[in-house]
DNA sequence: TGATATGTATTAATAAACTAGTACAATAAT
DNA sequence: ATTATTGTACTAGTTTATTAATACATATCA
């Protein structure tokens, strides 16, 4: 039996007083999920009609959030079908791949810096990571 | 004019190409510089009146990137005298330190990871990064 | 003190981000 | 083909972010 096609279970939820953008945190939702293994590849997310009733918003503001998932490759969505998270292949020649990584690390170098950390720490404590999951393999 | 006793003046470049504003490309700068060593304590940064003219840009934009960085108590300012890094009492083997580390590498890796990057990935542009900076000293 | 260096405050103009209103288009089921 | 369900496009209003003009305050030193 096969779970290829699960009905959208998923439901995001609203701080409306963190003040961080709606659609961001309906993105930041998704991609927590995708990690923690809550969403995995195929399943379907709630339909944009569907978000916009439950958090009473504007559906454009969910289109924003997918869209820009879309665009990153981390959902496909179907007009008339729904939204569905994508199944990863990486390229490792991508492009974009490497812009969005270089981002990423920059990013996280700066606040990593911010607090005191400098690069090559920030490296030993990546290598023990990958260590310790080599280890569980 | 000759030059005064302190180190060498630290020089910001702007990007104007990339979109990132002003104000906050130069805090990244001082960030990473500080996380390459090639800005450490109590070295003083250019004047405000210095960067807006090297810049062209407005003083206040220069101000606004060293306020920001002087809450996040990575910068001192006394009017009159100039700005300088803050001397940080960093213990390497500080418990706070290790778990204030572990827990933004882990915000870090569950992030990249939803995206589809692996720990391999990451241990190597953050290598890159660190040559780089090193190079330009 | 006076001169000159430094950062600071107030205000405002402009740009960008964010969200919504409304109508349109594609798909799938019937 | 019709209809219900899904995503899309266009437009605009509002807020927030970003930068600038200009005048002010404080520290250092001859």
């Amino acid at each position: 039996m096969s779970d290829t096609k699960r009905s959208p279970t998923f439901k995001f939820r609203l701080e409306n007083t963190s003040g961080i953008p709606v659609y961001r945190q309906i993105i930041d939702q998704v991609l927590t999920a995708i990690s923690t293994g809550a969403l995995a590849a195929g399943d379907q997310l709630p339909t944009v009609r569907q978000v916009a009733v439950d958090l009473e918003i504007n559906p454009n503001t969910v289109v924003r959030a997918y869209r820009e998932l879309e665009i990153r490759q981390i959902l496909m969505t179907q007009q008339g079908t729904g939204t569905f998270i994508t199944p990863r292949k990486i390229k490792k020649d991508d492009a974009d791949h490497g812009r969005r990584l270089t981002r990423l690390v920059d990013e996280f170098t700066s606040r990593a810096g911010a607090e005191g950390f400098t690069v090559a720490e920030l490296i030993e404590r990546l290598k023990e990571l990958r260590n310790e999951k080599e280890k569980r393999r």
